[in-house]
RNA sequence: GGGCAGGUGGUGGAAUGGCAGACACGGAAGACUCAAAAUCUUCUGCGGGUUACCCCCGCGUGAGGGUUCGACUCCCUCUCUGCCCACCA
């Protein structure tokens, strides 16, 4: 039920909704003339329990901003779609047994349903669904061509960079490798594929029992998704060497409109550190060399008081010196090592501050000291991280001192600190980390140790004890899932040719539809018990083979997706070039936060493979990123079921109408903030809609009813108001764009408005309460859509002489104000302010100076 | 521990270095009504003065300093909150 007044919003809503599906409003056309604009929101997930508030919030503000642009003369492009590929699909459809494909089908249409009801007019013409066999066919196909390139890293690039993919074929093969045969020159090339299978230690949630990319795993050691705590497993798995692009990901973080905190994120996620590999020998207690580990560090400069070595307790190494150690050490590790693996955050918080460990009772050969120092093992110590071994140097490393602490290892002091402290080194709160100049460590002393590292790190590598290196913290990427609903691997394992891509011509691979979805009780795909679909011809030598039945993860076809809004239906290509280079880069990204380190770098890395394929024009697809807020419930916390916060699209929509929540989205506070939802504001713009409404329809009986001569055209700064209202959409600044139009018709309301005013408000106000807009612009007798037309803004420039008010102060408070000339002169504006009584009054007899900044204020300083 | 973003009325929040608190919610009073809802009108940062009224004065944007004729805005120090990352060598 309406309760705010006589408008019927309801109705007018069905009407428009039914009118607006055959005229294409939002139809954005390749190559227009007009300068283009491509507008992008994340596409959502599909699920059953259709939009959430933050969709709603995302979408509107854009579908605004779309609107204006449009009205504005712009060729907008503002596509939707749909990310349905995903776990929550497929674990909702084996839970009600049911066909994914069904499931996620319905999704859709509810979604679809909800979005149309919000007034929000998407292209539908270039709508896209991740899980549609048209779509992941060009998914497929790109991994294929990751499968059948190489990263170059010393080829010359045509935009004047350096390292590009290349074709496989052109990998320069050694001699002795070509000698060895075919499978020889394979198993080389497999070392440098883009796209290439490994053994690796997989996170494995044993509730969803698949296999998980470290970015899904939180830092309490649980899965993102559904919150189990995961464990450890080794897979082959398909991996995507994103680490190849890391120089061009952190570069060209520089060419881009991203949030500060968005770039330090990606650079953070890259972690790009430079440092000094030194490897060491390991020796028994009788000097029995058995061995030697390499540790990465950033600080070499220290090395004169490093006095231990600890490897991470998965370090490889161990296995090569195990015969050397003895029984009960040997257990010992293996503790460490079952540890390490399955670790929630409260556990490594509380060891975050006792270290504990165990010695081996081998040790390693510092060369600069000469000395024995003691090779332990230390959960402490990660293995994905640097070489999985660490040089602890107590004085000058908290970890290291927390460790030697516990194990009873010499300290020694290496920096003197900024105060000239030299004395021993006892507490933790002595060890000084970032400054000061070095002691006791031979041809070092006396220097600052960001000099001393320099001079340390060349010597290193000329005595050949290290070598400098680069380091990242983020790995190559885990493409592979052992479950059902996602993309399948497009690859043939061949017993005799080993694992080949499916030819270009027999893509898609599509899913098999089964009888049983349900997954494995030994975590195997349901996709395992295919056989027919399983069984294939080898692309190489046609005999029997078998389909790869891992699939690919749920970010897969969303990290090209904003491509294929540009060319959805083309069958030859991902996209047509020529299209992408008139709409690439995107204008804006407007998405989430959870977003910036796993789909927003990784769409950039798949964007800069086909960049270097030549299948697309630019090195970086999003000119601009925009992060969303959160609507919180009214509770002031995060939505969630388990709180019964939840506020439901379709309820308030029911209960305010379209343009009335459309509004509050806009109103309830800048577009990137934490704030909760409050149904009182909404009651604020649902008043405003309805007096809108009110007010504007008996305006426009009474200039139909004069035919058009009533009005005396004294409405006030509707020519302000649309340049203010076009300066706040470019900044996104959509709740000040809903005060500015309250401020206008508070002001203008009871004014007599001319057709041609009531024209121009409601073509202004339709990008943000369309429905109102259209059925107003209708009784108003106009043809065609209000959304098809143009809005007119005038420049600021040759206006000719603009009159403002300025505060007159005295001593910077605010005394008068006074009407000016935006050019007139300052002797007279002067003059003219002093003779204002309440400034005679606060101005002290002999005042030093005036300060007058035109336009905008005068001081008297006294 | 690191990074990022913030701190303005009872609430959500406005303010290219130039009138702090726009706009809205809530609250108070009044109009309409048998009454209520809805709607409309006026007031509403804090403290004080004059309080018959117009008004007048002081204080105020987390704290302290600085730059400036002038600072919510810029700089420094501190503090608190939120988010992200984190035994990252």
């Amino acid at each position: 039920m309406p309760t705010h007044s006589a408008y019927d919003f309801a109705a007018v809503q069905k009407k428009w909704n039914e009118k607006w599906e055959t005229l294409g409003l939002a139809r954005a056309e390749d190559f227009s003339k007009k300068p283009k604009k491509y507008a992008l929101v994340e596409l959502p997930y599909p699920s059953a329990a259709g939009l959430h508030m933050g969709h709603c919030w995302n979408y509107t503000l854009f579908d605004a901003y779309s609107r204006f642009y449009r009205l504005r003369g712009y060729n907008v492009l503002y596509p939707m779609g749909w990310d349905s590929f995903g776990l929550p699909t497929y674990n909702h459809a084996v839970k009600v047994g049911r066909d994914p494909h069904e499931v996620s089908t319905e999704n859709v249409q509810i979604f679809k349903r909800q979005l149309k009801e919000l007034g929000l007019g998407f292209d539908w013409e270039r709508e896209i669904d991740t899980s549609s066999p048209e779509y992941y066919r060009w998914t497929q196909w790109i991994f294929i061509q990751m499968y059948e390139h190489w990263y170059d890293s010393n080829f010359a690039r045509r935009d004047g960079g350096i390292g590009q993919a290349r074709p496989i074929s052109d990998l320069p093969i050694p001699a002795e490798i070509k000698k060895a045969g075919l499978k020889a020159i394979k198993a080389y090339q497999d070392n440098f594929r883009l796209a290439f299978k490994a053994k690796m230690p997989v996170a494995w949630c044993p509730k969803c029992k698949t296999g998980l990319a470290n970015e899904e795993v939180l830092g309490d050691n649980t899965h993102e998704r559904c919150g189990t705590v995961v464990e450890e497993r080794e897979l082959e798995q398909w991996m995507l060497r994103i680490t190849a692009y890391a120089e061009r990901l952190l570069a060209d973080l520089d060419t881009v409109d991203f949030p500060n905190g968005v770039k330090a994120a990606q650079r953070n996620w890259i972690g790009k550190k430079t440092g000094v590999n030194i490897t060491y020998q390991i020796v028994t207690d009788k000097n029995e060399e058995v061995g030697s580990i390499t540790c990465f560090t950033t600080r070499p400069d220290t090395n004169f008081g490093a006095t231990f070595v600890v490897v991470a307790p998965e370090n490889p190494v161990l296995k090569t010196i195990a015969s050397y150690m003895d029984k009960e050490t040997l257990l010992a590790v293996e503790e460490y090592k079952k540890k390490a693996q399955s670790k929630t955050k409260l556990e490594r918080e509380a060891e975050g501050k006792k270290k504990t460990g165990v010695a081996t009772g081998l040790y390693c050969l510092n060369q600069l000291t000469g000395t024995k120092m003691p090779l332990c093992v230390s959960d402490f110590v990660l293995m994905d991280f640097g070489t999985g071994a660490v040089v602890g140097v107590p004085g000058h490393d908290k970890r290291d001192f927390q460790f030697a602490e516990v194990m009873g290892l010499p300290v020694i002091r290496v920096v003197k600190n900024e105060d000239g402290d030299i004395s021993e080194i006892t507490s933790l709160s002595q060890v000084q980390e970032a400054k000061g100049t070095m002691i006791n460590s031979g041809f070092l002393d006396g220097l600052d140790i960001h000099e001393a590292t320099k001079v340390i790190t060349d010597y290193l590598e000329e005595k050949g004890w290290g070598k400098k290196i680069t380091m990242y913290k983020f790995h190559d990427w885990v493409f592979s899932r052992q479950h059902y609903w996602g993309e399948p691997t497009p690859m043939v394992y061949c017993e005799d040719c080993g694992w080949n891509p499916v030819p270009m011509k027999e893509l898609p691979v599509t899913l098999p539809k089964l009888d049983d979805y349900k997954m494995g009780e030994d975590g195997s795909s349901p996709l395992e018990k295919a056989t027919s679909w399983i069984a294939a011809k080898c692309p190489n030598c046609q005999k029997d083979a078998k389909r790869e039945t891992d699939v690919m993860p749920n970010w897969a076809g969303s990290n090209w997706y904003y491509l294929r809004y540009l060319d959805p239906h083309n069958k030859e290509k991902l996209v047509d070039f020529n299209i992408a280079k008139y709409w690439m880069p995107l204008d804006i990204y407007y998405g989430g936060q959870e977003h910036v380190t796993l789909h927003l770098l990784y769409s950039r890395f798949v964007y800069k493979f086909l960049y270097d394929l030549g299948s697309v024009p630019g090195a970086e697809p999003y000119q601009m990123r925009r992060n969303h807020g959160i609507i919180l419930g009214p509770d002031n916390r995060k939505m969630s079921k388990s709180w019964g916060n939840v506020v439901n699209p379709d309820q308030v929509v029911e209960k305010f109408g379209a343009d009335a929540v459309r509004l509050y989205m806009m109103f309830i506070g800048p577009y990137d903030s934490v704030t909760p939802w409050s149904e009182k504001s909404v009651i604020g713009v649902a008043r405003f809609v309805a007096r809108l409404h009110k007010n504007l329809s008996s305006k426009i009986r009474m200039v139909k009813d004069a035919s058009g001569e009533v009005g005396n055209g004294d409405t006030v700064g509707l020519g302000k108001l649309k340049n203010k209202i076009a300066y706040d959409v470019e900044n996104l600044k959509f709740n000040t764009v809903v005060s500015s139009l309250m401020e206008f018709f508070n002001k203008n309301e009871k004014a007599n408005w001319t057709e041609k005013n009531i024209e121009q408000f409601l073509i202004l106000i339709s990008p943000f309460t369309p429905y109102l807009a259209e059925e107003l612009w209708e009784s108003l007798g106009k043809t065609g859509s209000v959304h098809a037309q143009s809005l007119e803004i005038q420049e600021e420039s040759g206006q000719g002489v603009e009159i403002v008010e300025i505060p007159v102060m005295v001593n910077g408070k605010v005394r008068a104000r006074l009407s000016v000339s935006i050019d007139e002169q300052e002797q007279k504006v002067v003059d003219v302010a002093m003779t204002i009584t309440e400034i005679k009054k606060f101005l002290p007899d002999g005042h030093k100076k005036v300060v007058y900044v035109p336009g905008k204020a005068v001081n008297f300083v006294g």
